[in-house]
DNA sequence: TATAAGTTAGGAATTATTCCTAATTTTTAG
DNA sequence: CTAAAAATTAGGAATAATTCCTAACTTATA
């Protein structure tokens, strides 16, 4: 069903290094510094493939593209409305109660990884 | 710095209206029915300048079009990482904990409604 | 080892949204 | 009220991000 595909690896491999919720182009130029022959949509593709074996996460953005994000451990993201940065932030506790609270009541699962927080960052809100 | 805009009125009537997170092209069409003039252009335009006001509430999507919603009460969503559905979930304690927390520790202040969750809905999870 | 299944590069097509312009509407100031 | 200034509009072109298409190539299967 699902065949090795060296570029694929490769992909993953660089996104693993990226410590910055690279956007899917990010993935693309740096994968594209070893493997020229790359193309957008095989990166594109498989940064699908990589999000359904949950092996990177995907971030959807209020402007601009989407980013991801290799998973590491369990955390999730806050996104600044002011200036777009991404934030990562450990799992917690009072996360962990809302989670169940929610699949209690509602019968709704909530993915590890599909929650993103948006405000404004310390840095924007002293401007 | 901001006139009166007949057409900025209408769509905010028209989305009042609308119960089920309609998209632009959703609300477009709305308020075509009654203003037949009306332009794409104008009604995402005033889609940014309502959200701006915090009049309605922008729904970044995983896939496919952003979506809006009133603002009546506070609430925030869920959206079925399968179907795509959005579904409201009213203000909970532990939400407002969670919130308090993160302020705390990151300074980082969450917008009132800048929280989307993503999980699995119940009838998906049957399927 | 050959057939099938999966994947690729490259680029065209699509989708959602933003941008541009001249005309119109709304507000302001006299 | 009236003229100038500021904001907004319709319509469509342009853009950005992503998906789709195809023929060639790679990997798995039997």
């Amino acid at each position: 069903m699902k065949n090795y595909s060296r570029q694929r690896e490769e992909i993953l491999r660089e996104i693993e290094k990226m410590y910055n919720h690279p956007t899917a182009e990010d993935i693309y130029m740096a994968v594209k510094e070893k493997d020229t022959d790359i193309s957008r949509s095989t990166v594109y593709r498989n940064l699908g493939v990589l999000v359904d074996d949950g092996k990177i996460i995907k971030i959807s953005m209020q402007a601009g593209p989407d980013r991801y994000d290799y998973k590491r451990h369990p955390h999730n993201h806050i996104i600044c409305t002011k200036c777009g940065k991404v934030i990562d932030f450990d799992y917690n506790f009072e996360l962990e109660n809302l989670k169940k609270q929610l699949v209690e009541q509602t019968g709704i699962e909530i993915s590890d990884d599909g929650i993103a927080l948006e405000g404004i960052c310390d840095s924007c809100k002293n401007k």
